[in-house]
DNA sequence: TCATTAATTAAGCAATTACCTAATTATCTT
DNA sequence: AAGATAATTAGGTAATTGCTTAATTAATGA
């Protein structure tokens, strides 16, 4: 009974960086953010309008998107612009299937699946 | 005001199946249920015996795994056994990255790098 | 058939989430 | 300095989550 091999809690500190990133991404909204930040980067203002919701809600998922390490935060003036860091995501992701998924098989192919569809329309 | 591209109500159902997705890799125990089946398929109670939670509570995740299409149940006897899928995870993943990362770079290099590391030790 | 084992469903509860409005902080403009 | 704007923090609440124990369903074996 209990195996630690997975249990996050001893990444260090009590909260994964997985866990964080796995976290953000479980949120429509906080995808949607993401997709709009992989087009440009936006100020806080610029997000919000995007979304049926207040100011602070949107500012709110736009901290735990910077807590997982998936977007950064600038000053600049009075406006807060946010962009993307695409490294976290993609390792976090990527390794992740890597570790539950037969190695070397399934991202590779599959990328390339993608890719050659979107190229012969 | 409201860009619909990313609202996942417009997929069919009002819960989309990149949003049951994710939500189930949300969760930690979860996770380690899928790096289990990874290894090899298990019954519910040999999958309970690995975690300190009721086999009530891993039936539970065990049935969030299944609705979003990432692992396999099939009855044999009195025991439930279930395995991975592992498509929909990968199929996800990947379709996700494509779309928040500039296309093409990502994870083929990622997974290339990751593959090459761990063949020179 | 009756007891045992595997697994799920049901019912309930404490803790967390996801939002809201109001208040605050910081910057810019005049 | 006063007023406007951008953004966050603070405080509150309804809904959801993640577990628990007890009850139920289904298959096996004496």
């Amino acid at each position: 009974m209990e195996d630690e091999t997975f249990d996050e809690t001893s990444e260090g500190s009590s909260v994964g960086a997985a866990q964080r990133v796995f976290h953000a991404l479980s949120s429509a909204p906080r995808r949607k953010i993401l997709a709009y930040l992989s087009a440009s980067g936006l100020t806080a203002g610029e997000i919000a309008d995007r979304f049926n919701m207040s100011k602070p809600a949107v500012s709110q998922h736009l901290s735990i998107l910077e807590t997982a390490g998936l977007i950064r935060r600038e000053k600049q003036g009075q406006f807060v612009h946010y962009s993307l860091i695409e490294n976290n995501l993609v390792n976090t992701l990527n390794g992740f299937v890597q570790e539950v998924c037969p190695v070397g098989r399934p991202i590779k192919k599959e990328s390339q699946a993608r890719a050659r569809a979107k190229e012969l329309p």
